[in-house]
DNA sequence: AATGAATGAGGTTTCATTCAT
DNA sequence: TATGAATGAAACCTCATTCAT
């Protein structure tokens, strides 16, 4: 029942947002009654805080496996990272919408813990340029913290648009999108 | 007053989101009463879509401006644009932040004007590079439709992170993005 | 419309008690909206205080000018205070009983206000004790703090049972009471 | 577990009052569900009920016995009741703090039973009164209903302000207390 | 041009109670 | 004897909006 409120209420907030979602909203998408919503929550909070700490949890635990495989060069891991985010968009999508658009509306107590794990993420990233920096894989005057943010531009701004359903996959927006990030775009 | 009433609104719904922000925070912020509010605006959601309009009219505005320069190159035109797009963070990023993630609240009638707008200025990217394509400044290869998406996601995504006020400038934020928008990252 | 609805939440929080009136019952008594109540009242708490805070003024108010009554003995004060505490039943019973009843339900910010009145009151009794003790109106003997508790009492208790419209009237009660703290009830 | 429930029932209940004290209150302050509870009572004003009757039969019981001794004089007997009232509120002030405050939450059954049982307390005092004016111990002027009255605020007051556990103990403040009531604090 | 009083719908949350196990 | 899941009514409170002045 939990878990099912949960991905109800991904869906819900994703599509209206969190503050235009009501508990009625959710209970009655699944048929049950605002009781039981707060047997299991003990506040709306509280709820959105569980979906964000899955989903943070998720992307560096899935982050972490692709930075651990010493067998991928840096290029590779970068188009990893790029092809995993993409691919994620299918399942994950709506959580990480709900993540990037509703971290507002979380209490200081969480943001406290959240903060952290979403800069994590992309101090990853920064680390995986300056990697590809020393071993000679990536120009060397690369500004890495301001490179580190136009890559998930790239990848997080895809949220926003990518349709899993379309006529392009997400592997294909992965190598389109890595190819430039790599070569550029000019001739 | 009404002007002073929207420049306020701007700030509120950047900082607590629009359904988080009641009329009465408004209203306090400047003096007045909810009486006021009404005189000028005939609904909650008329104020979100003038800012709406406001902003994306300003946007193709401004890139109009850029585009029709023919004495610019497709690559200077792209690293106007971004540049016009970093640097208006300082004096429209709240009104850049409530369009993205506001948008949601407008009614259909509303969105039926500003998502044509939206899409106008993508599609104008979109156009650019297909000039660059063929005029050889780019690739003859690129899937324009997607690398505008991913120019979009660099430059948007910037108004999530970037202070005006810090250490780098916008200009040189500009001109690592477009580096890296046209070079690559790559050795 | 304020003092409206306070004075009918005095009447329904003697009734019923604080916690076991709602917002609701109070709107229903006098044909208002919810809506109104929190136009005139930031939280049912404030009215609560509100309520606290104009029924001990006025108590303190009263005996302050008996009290300073140079005219009169300390045995005459005694009496003027025991009677104004009788007659106050008729019109400030319900006030008295939610004073004493429901100063549980206040916020500790509201307390803090509150107790420092209310011990004041019976300090300014126990002064009166001992003025009373050294002009030779009272035994030498007595425990003032004790004896004012016990004065209070005697007093307080009766807005439990007294009926301002029954039998016997506060006068009479009054001078029962001054009898019986003054000569007590051996023979 | 019935009785562990009453006894946590009546310091919440004392504490918080009895609408303010939810039943996951209670069964979360012993550590059990509210299943258990609802096993052991039927409902919230049972539990209630259980507190009002065993208190007041309590009380009735102690006074019979002292009531009953013919060794004892008029004066005695009221002193011994007094007496039996203070050093009561160590291990029965909290049932007597909710005996006297929450008697509204009980239902009207409930209360025909236990309003009776009050009375009889009060008018047990008041035929003591009598019995002393016959025997010359009290004055013959007296008006003993009131008189009772009188008493039974001295001593039920005092369930608000005594601390059993400070610098003055319940037999001393009994003492004074009697003396009061017996020779008056004029000189 | 602006106010202040009032509305009413709907929001989040609490809670006594039920019931299958 | 006790649990845990679920209910549904009602609680306090918020807020966009209206309207007479």
């Amino acid at each position: 029942m939990k878990e099912k409120i949960t991905e109800k209420s991904i869906r819900l907030f994703d599509q209206k947002g969190f503050s235009e979602t009501s508990i009625q909203d959710i209970v009655d998408s699944i048929g049950v009654t605002k009781g039981t919503f707060y047997y299991y929550f003990s506040s709306k909070e509280e709820l959105l805080m569980d979906i964000h700490l899955r989903y943070i949890d998720d992307m560096l635990d899935n982050q972490h496996e692709i930075l651990g495989d010493d067998s991928k060069s840096s290029k590779e891991k970068l188009f990893a990272i790029v092809q995993m985010l993409l691919s994620n968009i299918k399942t994950q999508g709506a959580s990480a919408k709900v993540f990037f658009r509703e971290m507002r509306n979380l209490s200081d107590e969480s943001l406290s813990e959240i903060i952290p794990k979403r800069d994590q993420f992309r101090l990853n990233i920064e680390k995986l340029i300056e990697e590809g920096k020393q071993n000679g894989e990536f120009r060397a005057n690369l500004n890495s913290p301001i490179i580190a943010f136009g890559i998930l531009g790239v990848t997080n701004w895809s949220y926003q648009w990518f349709n899993p359903d379309g006529s392009i996959s997400d592997r294909e927006v992965a190598e389109i999108f890595t190819e430039m990030i790599l070569k550029g775009i000019e001739i």
